[in-house]
DNA sequence: AATGGGATGTACGAAATGGTACATTGACGT
DNA sequence: ACGTCAATGTACCATTTCGTACATCCCATT
């Protein structure tokens, strides 16, 4: 896979830069493959990239000794891995991991950080995006507080919707209990409602999203503020400077 | 209130700068004081400020338009509201307000972009803090998604705890059951369990905590991972520059 | 001392979720 | 075609939390 000029990128955290600020750190981009399962931030060590996924996504979990473990966030092509960089923070207790195959463009510590010194558009979407995934945990706090297993799994659904191409994507009952933090049985039997109720289709580790509309009225409140904030601070925020 | 020497501050983020560094920007501080249920940062508004507390207790909430609403932070002496600005923010879905009463002192959102530009151990340190705010954020999704209530109370009442002065403060079971997503008579019951323990006291619109340790215990690991970074990354954390 | 309202105590049945166990099925390698 | 195993389907009861209603109790104000 070779770096792509500006114009290829998906990436939407890199696509907002002018041609010459992405020019600047083309040179530091590395392409990597993305497959199931690869950590790409390892808890408690230290961190030695930061990743714009163009393909794919990566769940952001927090877990405890005792085993107990739920997503806190998760990460496209509209985003970015390895935050605590930007944070001047070298490692963290957060596991960063892929769900779902793709590719990333990676740019190691120091290139990072000379990045952010001398390309202030860069520095500021990064900052605005900080906000965003904060927002985005925030809203998954209140998911987790306030709404049942049926909401938030809509809203998963439509989150994970919002960075696949087409419609269906590959997912496991037994993941998708982890990530909302509930039992494995209560997910198939909710996925049942709404596969019953022509939201969606399941086949065997994979999800098609049939009908938007109506998963997004399941979901809720619960579904929606951050991506408008994403929409209104980086797809639409101008970047002066 | 007059603006402390760096000798008298109590807040952990100014603390912790060099002389000189506070000395740049303690003209531009402003004591305010903080009265219960003081808004520091009205959803959707314009920030004017950054709050960093000297004494008592704020909550970061987020909620929805049908009425759902839950902490997913809470702020004290250790820490600053109005983390939006750092992000090149203007405002934020978030919600904040003073939950027990106290001081801060104030920065203008001019002379904190100045403080930022001009001082790095500043900035350093501002960016560590949120990296642990949202690491709260985190650890509060961990909560509400995979505890019981009586470990949710304590590790709420763990977090109140190291923010005020003394063993009590106080709280309704009413504010508690907003800030933890439940109903209230709930926490009424879980409370008696708790005071049944030996754990607290309970009195009107007051609790005491009794036995730390103990709750601590009943907390489990819901508390403590950001308690730890915190005093990694801005306690004790090196601040060169 | 009266009084009004916020705060707390208590009591249900209803609903959601947890915990566990086990049968079934689809995909893949041999 | 067969065997194997991950993934899914289902069942059932225990536990937790919700929703709601209402009684009681502090305590500041009058």
């Amino acid at each position: 896979m070779l770096v792509p000029s500006k114009r290829y990128v998906r990436n939407g955290l890199l696509s907002v830069l002018r041609s010459d600020d992405y020019a600047a750190i083309q040179s530091a981009i590395e392409p990597v493959a993305l497959g199931r399962k690869d950590v790409l931030v390892q808890p408690e060590q230290p961190l030695t990239h930061v990743y714009f996924l163009e393909r794919g996504v990566a769940s952001v979990v927090v877990g405890t000794p005792e085993g107990k473990r739920i997503e806190v966030g998760i990460v496209g092509h509209e985003g970015a891995a390895g935050l605590p960089l930007l944070f001047d923070v070298d490692s963290t207790p957060h596991e960063t991991f892929i769900q779902i195959e793709g590719e990333a463009l990676r740019i190691g510590k120091a290139a990072f950080f000379r990045a952010l010194e001398q390309i202030p558009a860069f520095r500021k979407v990064m900052l605005r995006y900080a906000h965003v995934f904060q927002l985005h945990m925030a809203y998954t706090a209140l998911s987790h507080g306030s709404y049942t297993l049926e909401e938030r799994l809509a809203r998963w659904l439509l989150m994970c919707h919002d960075r696949v191409d087409g419609d269906e994507f590959p997912i496991t009952h037994e993941f998708l209990s982890i990530m909302l933090g509930v039992h494995r049985p209560g997910v198939t039997t909710t996925i049942h409602v709404l596969e019953g109720a022509g939201l969606i289709r399941a086949r065997r580790s994979f999800i098609e999203i049939v009908n938007r509309e109506k998963l997004r009225i399941v979901a809720g409140d619960s579904y929606g503020v951050p991506e408008a904030e994403y929409r209104r601070l980086i797809t639409n925020g101008a970047l002066p400077d």
